[in-house]
DNA sequence: TCCCCCCTTACGGTTACCCGTAAGGGCTTT
DNA sequence: AAAGCCCTTACGGGTAACCGTAAGGGGGGA
């Protein structure tokens, strides 16, 4: 079993109840910390001393209050840590059930397992970390379907950031100047028109603000 | 103090810390239930057996799983049960931190304090206790400035269900008809376009679809 | 009662969006 | 090299959205 795991999670009691399911998992050196500031911290400097830490266990979502975060997010914190200690095995622990996010989590910052906060939480949890120990990877079954479905898996990122600039009110016309600016094609109008039709109907939306909100709704944008 | 109090939450963990807090504030009869519909049930029957319980501690989000529930939200419950019983206090402890979710519990619905999970969740939640055992409310910190702002509060019902009708796809001009038929009042289109027009200007959007984006970011719809 | 104000509605002009068609260019296939 | 395909881009017509102006109508106050 892990030696050395470290908790991040702004709430006391939840951060109890992992720390006590480790603790009957046979967990020796557990840390907890309630900022994700300061899992980086502790993350580095168990590196530096030569005593890493094998294990995260985060939250994704940390209440902001008077300290200011580096990190303001699990997803901020995952993507740093990931990117500087690719060895470390991350089990992100959160409330999250949308489909997207956890599909972002895996694809792009590679966690080694995903676990909704539910009834079962806690169940999960162990087999989780019982697969990450063993080098699998570990999915709750609440999205489950992230990955094995038929699902909307030919959103590319540019169809994210299209969708993305006109949630933040940009007109098509400044989309098509934006993506000419930074080389992003294609950046023409028409063709701006074309992929946001084809979004249109994928999502069954009526029109462009439709499309909008149902997307927010799934947590692409 | 209370002397019989019920908790409404499904996460285990969070249920737990929140009962042994009770416990340390001496309250005698505490029941915990996981589902909205068991909420109901068990606060039914304590009046029928005269022995109605006094105060409820509620989540707002309950994770759905194969038990189909008739209220599938602590918004639900809460809702019926201040109609059905309006002597019984209601505090409502959840992550949710967006203005207009608490708001709209407090102004329709008429609960006693609103909790904020957080870092300070349980000490805050002892607060509240007290204050609405001396028939006081309470309000988290965190969203303080729900009431006492000159924040957004000449949106009506009726901006909302527009934003609303505009988020599900429907043109101006299939509202105004939608209106129309249902004797809502202004209908026409022009009326329309004047009153989002407003609302753009308001939350500083530079169309509709950056509107729809805007108000889904603050719960509003 | 009359006047005034505000809300609702109507209308016209401009812009943005929606949709089909078609031309140009790069890549693969034969 | 020619043909075919796909992606990008351009253009034009129709529709919805945006914006200002102005007329109608009801309620409150003088």
């Amino acid at each position: 079993m892990f030696k050395k795991v470290l908790i991040a999670e702004d709430m006391e009691d939840i951060n109890k109840g992992v720390h006590s399911l480790l603790t009957e998992l046979g967990v020796a050196h557990i840390r907890q910390v309630q900022y994700c500031d300061d899992a980086y911290l502790k993350i580095k400097r168990g590196v530096l001393d030569n005593e890493p830490f094998e294990l995260l266990i985060t939250d994704l979502s940390f209440k902001a209050d008077h300290r200011s975060q580096k990190y303001p997010s699990g997803e901020a914190l995952v993507e740093k840590l990931k990117s500087e200690f690719p060895t470390l095995k991350v089990i992100v622990y959160s409330v999250e059930d949308r489909l997207q996010p956890v599909r972002n989590l895996f694809n792009k910052h590679g966690i080694d397992a995903y676990v909704c906060k539910s009834r079962a939480g806690l169940k999960n949890l162990t087999t989780a970390i019982d697969k990450v120990f063993s080098g699998a990877t570990f999915l709750s079954d609440e999205v489950s379907n992230a990955f094995n479905s038929t699902n909307e898996l030919e959103i590319d990122d540019y169809d994210i950031s299209l969708l993305d600039n006109l949630s933040k009110g940009l007109s098509q016309e400044e989309i098509s100047a934006l993506y000419k600016e930074n080389h992003i094609t294609p950046a023409s109008l028409s063709s701006i028109e074309k992929r946001l039709n084809k979004l249109r109907i994928q999502f069954n939306a009526h029109n462009a603000i439709h499309l909008v909100a149902i997307v927010k709704d799934l947590g692409l944008i």
